[in-house]
DNA sequence: TGACAATTCACACCATCATGTGAAATGCGT
DNA sequence: ACGCATTTCACATGATGGTGTGAATTGTCA
């Protein structure tokens, strides 16, 4: 990046010293250059409408007044080319996840170092997602949550295939129909499923398959 | 770290030169020590019986014979404690994905400095998910896309409880007890609760409890 | 205060499920 | 050829679930 091309940024964040901190040490790069500096995601939104849109911005997702989460989602309507970086202390997971589902673009601590936010900024505008990997280890965690590992309850196809139905929401008169044997076969199988996944109500055995991606 | 505790590594990867050439980098720093290098998934999966476990494992995706991704999960089942960082060319999508899924917890391109590597290892051991920035691009694109929206079926406080007593496998008689109220009265949020999510089936609302995040 | 949602409880009928018990056919590997 | 797992089917009984119907209480909001 040459100096005569500085990126342009919005820093929102209700911390005054600690935004006009970052903001010095962002600029003193020549890298960038501050545009936008605000302590509350409604003034951000306000100056949209001014025209002027940055490449990208910081936020603090633990903002009084608007919700964090709420204020990217806008943001991300309202300016979809910019750069979008979360700024935060270490969130819980739910509030993690529905900041990347809101579109934030890259995940920082507040803690690092702004050679680090730097190095995002640039990375985020060059088309990738910097994370603070401890936040990325949670990310990946309720990722492969969603498509886990089938553990080996030893299930047999047939099993599968009955216990597949039940977590359709059928009943074990359909799955005779679907599957093509009688009642009293899809009995036996359950009955074996219960076994395996040592459960004893369709309920559990349905939960246990969903929760466990086993089917 | 001290150099007298070096951490022990395992290496796959089909490449032999650049098998050779990331190990003796690694071992170089001296944080390192490569107690296993493997041309393939099968004779890395042999020496598990052997015994003598490491503590991470770098991983090419791209072997041939067995698919690097089931190899992945294999070394997951076997190895749970140890850190296992996928290393590769810049792959498609769902392989990044399958990849995840299958206990990746950390994913570099083969380009990176041997520097960059031992700086994961180290970060995957501390709890963290070092991973490429344009492939975590990737994983936060599929992922907001995965998440399913809380869609709101306007479950009341009370009818959420039961749903989550339900989903944890528990019958109707043992739920009365649990919440407080008589069996009738469960009877009764259970049918609004079918109402609400156009279900018929305990298995069916519970499925679709879990599907949709709903508890 | 009156309308409305939420929560609580009750009875009854039939459908469905869980479980004990027994048995037969098939296929696979040793 | 023999054992073993898988899959299939059957009968029976008590427990549990699903649904129609009705009603009382509580709290909230207009």
């Amino acid at each position: 990046m040459t100096p005569g091309t500085p990126t342009s940024l919005w820093l929102i964040e209700d911390n005054t010293t600690f935004r006009s901190s970052v903001a010095r040490g962002l600029e003193r790069t020549g890298q960038f250059v501050c545009s936008g500096s605000f302590s509350s995601a409604e003034q951000a939104l306000e100056m949209i409408q001014a025209g002027n849109p940055p490449q990208a911005v910081l936020i603090d997702v633990g903002l009084p007044g608007m919700d964090g989460i709420e204020a990217i989602q806008i943001l991300r309507q309202q300016l979809p080319k910019a750069g979008l970086i979360v700024l935060t202390v270490f969130e819980d997971e739910e509030k993690i996840i529905r900041a990347i589902c809101a579109g934030a673009q890259g995940y920082l601590l507040k803690t690092a170092p702004v050679s680090e936010i730097a190095a995002a900024i640039e990375d985020v505008l060059a088309g990738g997602s910097p994370m603070n990997s401890r936040i990325a280890r949670r990310v990946l965690e309720v990722f492969s949550r969603l498509v886990p590992v089938k553990k080996d309850y030893g299930l047999t196809s047939r099993e599968q295939e009955i216990l597949q139905q039940m977590v359709q929401g059928h009943i074990k008169k359909e799955i005779a129909v679907q599957v093509g044997v009688s009642i009293h076969t899809v009995n036996t199988h359950m009955r074996n499923i219960y076994d395996k996944l040592q459960v004893n109500t369709v309920n559990g055995a349905v939960a246990k398959a969903l929760k466990e991606r086993l089917v």
